[in-house]
Parts: C-alpha cells; structure tokens; sequence
DNA sequence: AATGAATGAGCCTTCATTCAT
DNA sequence: CATGAATGAAGGCTCATTCAT
C-alpha cells in the first residue's frame, strides 16, 4: 500500500477506513465491492486503488489495522490487570464499545472472519488476525482460571459467551450501525446473566 | 420452477438440493455462484436454470424445502410431548443431527438465514421462512416456560443457546461437511452445561 | 431432413410448416427460436430436430417449400395467360390470398427474405428462392412489356408496386395473421389506384 | 443513462451512436448484439454500459435521439414552407440525405421500427417516437392537402410513396451503408416518376 | 415416433483494475 | 492528489442441439 494515505487528513483515513471496514464486514471478501466502498467514503474509485493498489492489500490492511487498533484499546482498557472472567468480559465490551465509537463495524469485522470461507482473504488475514487472535485468547485464557470447573466446561463457558457476544455485536451493528452504548448495554446484560449462574451456586467455590 | 424436477431420482434432486443449500449457506445469496452449485451437484449449469428457471426461484424453492423438510423432523421428533427447556434443546439437536445425516448443510443454511441482507432475498425467503421461525420460536416459547427465571433472563438464556448452537453447527458443518454424530455430541455437550448451571442442585452433583 | 417427415398426416405437416414459417417471418433467421416453433406447433422440440436436422437445415426447407408452393399456385392461377401488368398483379394478388389460406405466413415470409441479413441464411435459401425470384421477376417482366413506358420508369413502377404490395401484405398479417379475404381486396384497391394512375385514359373511365 | 457521454468528444459519441443506430436498424431490439456494437464502434463492452446502463436504455436513448434529430433537420429543411405533396417529398429526401451524412442509419432505424415487435422495444420507443410519427405524419396531410384526390386515394398515395421510400433507403443503406447522394438521386427519381402520373393527366383535374 | 432431460456456447451485465488527464 | 473513462474476465441466463428412453 502507498504510505502516503498517512499524509491525509486523520479524519478522511477514518472515511476510507471505515467505509471498507463495513463493506467487508457486511458482505464478505468476495462479495464487497468497491463501488460500495467508494460510495460510502465519498471518494472516487480511482484513489482507492491509488492508495491501496487492490482489493486484496486493501484488505490485508483493513486486517492488519483493525486488529492492531482492538489490541491496543484492549490493552488501554485492562492493563496488566489480573481480571477475573467477568470483570474481563465487562472490561472487553466497554473496550469494544470505545472501538465501535471511532470504527463502528471494526468488532463486527474482526468476528466476522470466523465466517469467512474465501482462500484468498484467509490467507490474507492470516497473519495481523493469528496474533489478534492469539491475545485474545490469552487474555480470556488467563481470566478463564479464575473460573472454577474443569477444563472442558471452561472451554464451553468460553465458547458459549464467544459465540454469544459477538452475535449480539453483530446483530447490533446490522441494526443500527453505530450506537455503541446500546451495544455495550445488552451485551453487558447477557454477561451479567451468565455470572450469575456460574457464581450463584456455592459462591465460594467460584470465586 | 419446473415440476419435473420431482420425476428425477431422489438421489440426483437431493444431489442438487445439497450443493444448492450448500452453496447458499456459505456464500450469501448474491455471492453464491450458480457455477458452484452446478460443480457440487455434478450437473450442467443448463440444468439448473431448466429446472428452476433463476437463481430466485432456486432459492425460493431451497427455503421452503429446508423450512418444510426441519419443520417436519422435529414433529417427528418431539410430537407433541411437553418438553422441558432442555429436554427440548436436546431432542431439537437430535432432529438436527437426523437432518444433517441427509442434507449436511441444511441447519445452517437456515440459520444463517438471520445474516442475509440482500433484500430480493428477504423478500424471496419471508413467507416459507416465517413459518418456520414462528414455528421454531413458539417450540422454545412453550418450553421455556418450564425453566424459573424471570422474562427478561430466559430471554438472554433462549439467545445464549440460540446463538451458541446455531455457531457450533456452523462451525462444524464448514470444518467436516458431514459428522452428523460429532455435530450432535458437541451441541449435547453445550446444552448439558447450561442446564447444570440452571438447575441450582448441589454442586457434587455438577462433577 | 428426414423423409419420414412426409409419412406424418398432412394436417400436422401443415402444423408444423406454419409454425416453422410464420416463427421465421417474424424474427428472421437468427432470432427465430425453435421454442416458439414447437409451442406453435404443439409438438415436442425433439420432434423438429428428429424431422428436420438442424435449425439451418429446416431453413432450408421451409425457403424451398415456400418457394415451390408459391410458384405452383402462381401458375395455377395464370398458366401461360399473357396478362397484361395489372390483370398480373391482381391475378397474383389472389394467388397469394390462396396461398395464405393454407400458408397465412408463406408469402410474408418470402418477401422477409429480401431483408434477411444473416449470412448463413442466405447462403441457405439462394437456391430455391433464387429459382423463384427469377420465375416472380420473369412474370413481372414479361407483364411490364404492355406498359408503355421507358425502361427505367417500368422499373420505378414495378418497384413501387412490389414495395408496396408486399408491405401491405406484411402488415396485414402482423394486424391478423389469417384475414386472407382482407388482405386481398387492401392490395387490390392499391393496384388499381395505381392502374387508374397509369392508363390514361379519361377521368370518367376511372370511376 | 449516464450525462457524461455528451462530455466525450463528439466524434466518439457519433461513432458510438451510429454503431448502435445501425446495429439495432439491421438486426432488432432483441438480436442486436451489444458485442456487434462495441465492434462498431470500436470500443469495450464495458464502456458501452458504462454510459447506458443496460441495453434497453441504449435503445430508449438511441429512439429519443433519433426522433429528435431527424424532426429537427425536418424542420431546417422545409421550415414552415406550405410545400405541394411532391416538394415536401423532394425536400424530406433532401434532409433525409442530410441525416444520412453524419447517421447513416438513422433513416432506416426510424423507419425498421414499424416492424420492431419486441413488446418491451415498443414500450421504450413509445414516447419519443409517436412524436416523430405526428410530426412526419401531419407535415405529409398538409402536403396531401394540395392533391386533389378522394380521401381513400390520397391516403393510397401516401402509403405507396412512403412504402416505397423507406424500402429504397433500406435497401440503398443495406448494400452501401453510406452514399447518401446516391439514395436520395434513387429517391428523387420515384419521386418524380409518381408526380408525373398523378399530374400528367387533365392538370385541370389535379391541380 | 416422440419426448424432454441434459449440455455448452453465447449474450447481457457487473466489477476489479488500469491509466490518461 | 484525484478523477472517472476504459477494459476484460466472470456470472446469470438463453437457446440450439444431442440423446436416452
């Protein structure tokens, strides 16, 4: 990609940015069109490809961009805190909810990989979305031994609020695109919701 | 679309079918390529459309077919038995799994039903597909009842299982395609934790 | 072609004949879809290649049928009667409303020819409607000889009345297909009204 | 259609539009092929719907242009000179010719619309055209006006010469494509040759 | 004889990409 | 830096033609 895309206004990056985040999120590599993107970012074809050279380096960086960004406002958001689960996954949607803020469809985005199926765009993800992936994961992992139960019930507690979460995310977003506070709010109930079953039991077993 | 179709053999319209759904479900209506559907099903692209006119009667008939054929297996597998929330759960990915074992991507298929955005599709699922969630929606409706939670957390509870096993068939289906076994043994697993975590016995009993 | 076709009752020969030249003498070669044949036909579309080979091949026959009806029903109507250029094409006239009474869009289509365009149909028909263009041409000629004109205006005139002619004959049969009766008395209050034009005689004799 | 077609430089748009003028003249709306008419004009099949969108907007551009264009060289020609029927004849051939310098086939285009009967064609050449016909048709009753024949002659006289005309345009455009002294001294000559009949005779009768 | 299932080449249209201005 | 004109490959769909029954 060209370097000078840097040079532009912070506020036109966001523009393109957000516009190509979106469209790959909506609809997937294949099937996100420039044109869509071009007209969300009020800018010309042309510069698009002046930019970003092709659909596919267009996307390795919207990749490579969003999952730097969510790491970095993680990181912000939690510190070296030693959270247990709950606090983690409090603390994990009001870091989204500040994502979602400045890049409404970057969350979305980044679960949505999980569906996407084209060769070409996972082998373009591969490498910024591997370590995104992976500090995610450690993150939870770490939080997830304040979880009392064996291994294999952590693993579907895990995946149970994973699946959940981003679903909640992403039907939000296909909503209304940008409330983030909304967003937050009803993710933060289902969190609520689950804490309390695993906690209510013998509360000093769990925590 | 042609009644003909039906005069073919079973095995050679269920050969369409899958790579229809298939096709569908994985790519989206817009992006699913009628070239792909005609290389799963081994067949000329010239019999798909003399069969089904376009894409959009293909995908009007696949809709109604799923909604039709899962609808049917689950009043086959449940009748008219008053479940339990979980029981329920349990005997629907039973259902699911007998479905699987005929047409591999068919839950999904309707499941990812929630994330088309292409609005001719909409349009073209809404009366077959209506049906079925109403359907769907009123069978966990009658067994949610049984659970003792106030409105709004069997509520949360309801999309937790939703979103959780609706991804874990999604996942499983795009890694194997086929293990109906495997894709029913991991949703069980999902459904037994959440049920120990609702029914408030004794924690011995959990281990 | 396949002489079987012969073997078939005269009746669906006919079927078949008209079907093939009205579809040909409303779309021209090229556009002239063996669906619409068979739909006119009411017969099967295994049925025409089985008869007739190919589309090019039923071309063929159905310029060298058309040619050989028309020329037949030409000489039935005048045999060597040495008429005069009017009493020709009022005689032809009727020849033509005889020819549509069987044939409704026989003559249309051998006028169609002049403006067929497509190179592999011409090549097609060149035998047989050459045949007839020169047994038409000779008719007219040797009728042209009791004009008394020079030749370049005999050649306007006879220009002039098969432009004419054969435009009414083509739009009567867009407009009804089948009103031979029709079509017949239209042409023929074109060439007296051009025979009053050119016998000069007086006035009164016109009337 | 896209207004930045009139931005191109008016050779190309000529070049563009008389590829599309003579290809939907010689083959149809159905059957004329937009790779004929990029090969016409020389172009991409792209750009050709990068200005039109899709064919039958092309089609209703190409009628609306035409009919404007020809009524407006009408106009030039004959401005609102009250011309006897056989001047009016002479002097439409002229702007006929005029047309033809710049738009070889527009003429016949104009004219090859009476036999169009794709419904969706007819529907798109409606508009524009019913106007061209009025136009065309009312400048010939005002010119009739000054033959003094019975109403039904009069109305055969004017469809002989029209058949006549436009069957001569077709065919001169047919085998030379350009040559439009040539078709307008072919025109002139039947033009001629018919004033002569009708007024040789008792001029007293008919002028 | 008669049918229509099956095929693939060709046409309309979309879209990523290039390039002159 | 920015634009959008221009291109061609790919996708949806039609249609002549073949072939098994």
């Amino acid at each position: 990609m060209n370097e000078k895309f840097f040079d532009l206004a912070k506020e036109k990056q966001d523009r393109i940015m957000n516009a190509a985040i979106s469209t790959f999120a909506r609809r997937g590599y294949k099937c996100a069109s420039t044109d869509e993107m071009k007209a969300r970012a009020g800018i010309s074809k042309g510069l698009l490809f002046h930019y970003f050279g092709d659909k596919s380096s267009l996307y390795g960086y919207v990749c490579d961009y969003s999952a730097r960004y969510v790491m970095l406002e993680m990181k912000q958001f939690m510190g070296d805190k030693d959270l247990s689960y709950f606090e983690m996954l409090l603390s994990r949607e009001e870091a989204f909810s500040d994502v979602i803020r400045n890049y409404p469809s970057m969350p979305t985005f980044l679960d949505s990989l999980r569906e996407e199926d084209d060769s070409e765009a996972l082998e373009l993800a591969e490498g910024s979305v591997d370590e995104y992936r992976k500090f995610m994961l450690d993150m939870r992992m770490r939080a997830l031994d304040t979880v009392k139960m064996d291994a294999e019930d952590r693993m579907i507690l895990d995946n149970t609020m994973e699946f959940t979460l981003s679903r909640i995310r992403r039907e939000a977003y296909m909503r209304e695109e940008n409330d983030f506070v909304r967003v937050r709010d009803e993710a933060v109930s289902y969190v609520k919701f689950m804490k309390k079953l695993v906690t209510k039991r013998s509360v000093t077993e769990f925590i």
